[in-house]
DNA sequence: CAAAAACCTACTTGAATAGTAGGCAATAAG
DNA sequence: CTTATTGCCTACTATTCAAGTAGGTTTTTG
């Protein structure tokens, strides 16, 4: 499994956000409950999010998260590689990953290079406005 | 990480066995010391490579196993879906994975859908004889 | 018969996933 | 000023999975 439902949730947060983007800042008890998603899960993702200004976080009543930009700014590439740490379908690839001695003669390792950055592409294709549609 | 080493392992060793098709039959002892894997794994794996077809093994003094068929009727996809199990890389895609009351109306779901495709068909557009280049 | 191979089952170890629990800190409303 | 509500933080837990080990059985050749 590549995509963990850490990147899926934080997805689904944000995307719940910019679908209320017009109510301001919003609790996430309340996205929990509409999203069905533990609210101790999502309030250990949600920080990561906030420090990175993707999205503004308000504590106290009345306070909660809203997006700190336009959905069309979101790549899903970006928001899936701070909620999962990296994107990375193979092993060899990961960047603290000690180099395999193979390396240089793996005939493998070309392909997981490129199906590397498909996966990447992929997602950075797509924004959150796209999603919403 | 989406592809672990099971499929990895049993793609090294089909490409060993085709780089070295004109020897007859392979001893996973041998192909784990040129690929520098641990023999016992990789008798785990051969089994079911065995049992599929994909190799033919022979047991006894000078047995071992080699290809069933030409490298270029080796589909990568094949040979990962057959070692991994499957090839989703997320959950809510999984065979048994019991359907999500909110698929209907999830708008992510369909990014997946369309990520796994372009997943299977990126590894079944590559075959043994490619690697081997 | 002895050696070498595939084949089989059960176990182990470590890491990661998917959370929980319990509290602290900020803030708005009464 | 107090209280309720919210984000934020740390530590813990339970389960699963990956990656292998261990030890044997069966088959075949020399």
């Amino acid at each position: 499994m590549m995509i963990s439902t850490r990147g899926r949730y934080a997805l689904r947060v944000l995307l719940d956000l910019a679908e209320n983007q017009n109510e301001g800042y919003i609790a996430m008890k309340t996205v929990a409950q509409r999203q069905e998603l533990s609210l101790k899960y999502i309030e250990r993702i949600m920080p990561v999010l906030s420090k990175n200004h993707y999205v503004e976080g308000v504590q106290g009543k009345g306070g909660g998260y809203r997006l700190a930009r336009e959905p069309k700014d979101y790549r899903i590439g970006d928001i899936l590689r701070l909620a999962e740490g990296e994107l990375v379908p193979v092993a060899c690839l990961e960047c603290n990953a000690k180099t395999c001695k193979r390396a240089d003669t793996c005939k493998t390792l070309p392909m997981w290079r490129e199906f590397h950055h498909m996966v990447n592409r992929y997602f950075d294709n797509i924004t959150l406005l796209d999603l919403m549609k």
